[in-house]
DNA sequence: TTGTAGGCGTTATCAT
DNA sequence: ATGATAACGCCTACAA
């Protein structure tokens, strides 16, 4: 109730005790005897005693605090997607005492930062997001000695560090070979940044798919770039008014896939009828419905929960910072395909 | 470049300096000769001094924190607003040197973590989210004495606490004075949470324009739901299917009207010609385009960029948090108008 | 203009 | 099982 905040010194004073015994019996250390600790969580709770997280932080080099380092370019990365994440993962934070720390710079400062963020140990360890093809952070925090968990992976060396990441190459290996078995011969793919490893894989999963149907993989049919609705919208359009437009187009985000179901909306287009659109899905909490009537079940797509990755991600990293010399973990997860409206045989 | 890094104690005998003198050239104190200032950052930046934010937050009693309490509720608070509003606040939290960080929990366990950024002062502020009509947050923060700005306002005592809001009741009076105008009889809205201020603001700005054309508030036209997709869908689809349908419905964000255009399509109404649609826009960054392709331009809309709102919102805090006892500031924006496609004559 | 010494609130090492 | 005492790394009166 009382807002009056008391500390270590007080606190055993109150009770009669040293400092040690009482910082001991707080933290659960073995040798005090179950009277005295009962006692001292009486005492501290009744006076409202909490730790100062920065002296704890002082004396132990740990300060229970989970970085993100959030580029500000013209590729932002706060959207969606990283909301969703790390709605995750701070739920998963927070369960284990850790808070969530973020913080904006330029790519070129994010070196600096990491050195930072691990010289005087301001976080206990870092996430590492949009893993790229060739990805100088991993050997750079490796050097550092600072834990992290990379959401996605990097192109080499896989298994010198931990990661999480989605099967993005079969997923869209999957999505392409369906809509090639509903008759599709053109099919377009509204890549992310092929300078990302994930979108390079999911380019990967898409040309395989077509290579073992023995089609010609078109380069005119792929782009890349940032994924939001407006790039969907005007690929799409583009697309579509080519020449020789695609029957079926892929995303490899439910952002641009709403981009495009307004290209094609607006074309007079309908969906699953004059034109297929399939997306992969991170299951944005914005979109989803409890009921099943969000866009998630609208599109055809593979998908796979964005937020449980962020959740997991934290947890290995925490797990990570709490066994310092474990060895590097990987974990890579199914993508499941569900087929909704928006595909169907060309016309 | 190298990764070793130097404490006060060692970069001062590196000088032949105490560590007074040291601490004080690097903290621009003027009392410092230029000559020993100088030399001093020359070695700081020659060994990699990098002071510990714990050392410093212990001794100061400062922590270069600003805290986000995130509910983890059925109302999620992490969603596309809340990303767009924190891709603001820490840009300008990196720009005067602090971090952002993000605590996730219980709505019961809230005033208990603001008691606990403050005691230990884990944070040096707080921004407060999604405030109600009744905001007991606000009264519990001032008691305890932690600096704060409010995102939006509560419904009393708008001058005893520092808050930037938009004006929400005007933007949803014009927005429904102008589908009056076109000729609109029977308006939805298609609100927001109404124990939330703004959402009851805007529900004031949409009757007042009603009552002011002397046509009846029906409240059989409103609904109040968490803002996303599939209430725009669902909520629309209930209300076109109704015997005595709106020809016009307003929505309280652009995620619902998305869900509502979806309707719309599905329906094969034809927006701006057999349905008029028209939204509040946080100009959230993901439909966004710098060629004005975005959605934001494709709907009738009042809005306002809510990145910037995040940017200003962690301005003030930063400078209420630098001058503490200075008086509360409020700021209130103002909406703009933009017709798009999607409002016309009802038919 | 510079230096000395104590304090910020914990944890951890030795003792007892 | 409990207690003194020295870190942890910085800031800041107070002195010189």
């Amino acid at each position: 109730m009382s807002d009056s905040v008391v500390n270590l010194k007080q606190l055993s004073k109150s009770l009669g005790l040293s400092q040690t015994t009482v910082s001991r019996a707080l933290n659960g250390f073995p040798e005090v005897s179950e009277k005295t600790r009962a006692k001292v969580q009486a005492a501290a709770e009744k006076l409202n005693y909490r730790p100062s997280p920065s002296a704890t932080s002082l004396a132990t080099g740990k300060s229970r605090i989970i970085g993100h380092v959030v580029p500000v370019s013209e590729h932002r990365m706060i959207n969606p997607h990283f909301s969703d994440f790390v709605a995750g993962a701070s739920d998963a934070y927070a369960e284990a005492g850790y808070d969530l720390l973020i913080r904006a710079a330029l790519p070129e400062q994010e070196a600096d930062i990491y050195r930072d963020f691990a010289s005087r140990n301001r976080v206990d360890g870092v996430v590492v997001h949009g893993p790229m093809v060739h990805e100088p952070r991993i050997k750079l925090l490796q050097s550092i000695g600072l834990p992290f968990v990379v959401h996605g992976r990097a192109g080499d060396e896989e298994h010198s560090y931990s990661w999480m990441d989605v099967d993005n190459r079969s997923a869209f290996e999957q999505l392409t070979h369906y809509l090639i078995e509903l008759g599709h011969r053109r099919i377009a793919l509204i890549n992310g940044l092929e300078s990302m490893n994930f979108a390079r894989r999911r380019r990967l999963g898409y040309e395989t798919a077509l290579s073992d149907h023995k089609l010609p993989v078109d380069p005119d049919l792929v782009t890349s770039e940032d994924m939001n609705e407006p790039y969907g919208y005007r690929s799409t359009r583009r697309l579509l008014e080519a020449s020789s437009a695609p029957t079926a187009l892929i995303y490899s985000s439910i952002l641009s896939a709403l981009g495009g179901l307004r290209a094609v909306n607006e074309m007079g287009l309908r969906p699953g009828k004059d034109i297929s659109l399939a997306t992969y899905d991170d299951r944005l909490s914005f979109l989803q419905a409890g009921d099943g009537a969000g866009q998630s079940s609208y599109f055809t797509s593979v998908h796979s929960s964005i937020q449980d990755a962020g959740r997991r991600v934290g947890e290995m990293l925490i797990s990570q910072i709490k066994d310092k010399n474990s060895a590097p973990k990987f974990e890579l997860w199914k993508s499941q395909m569900d087929i909704g409206k928006t595909t169907g045989p060309p016309r």
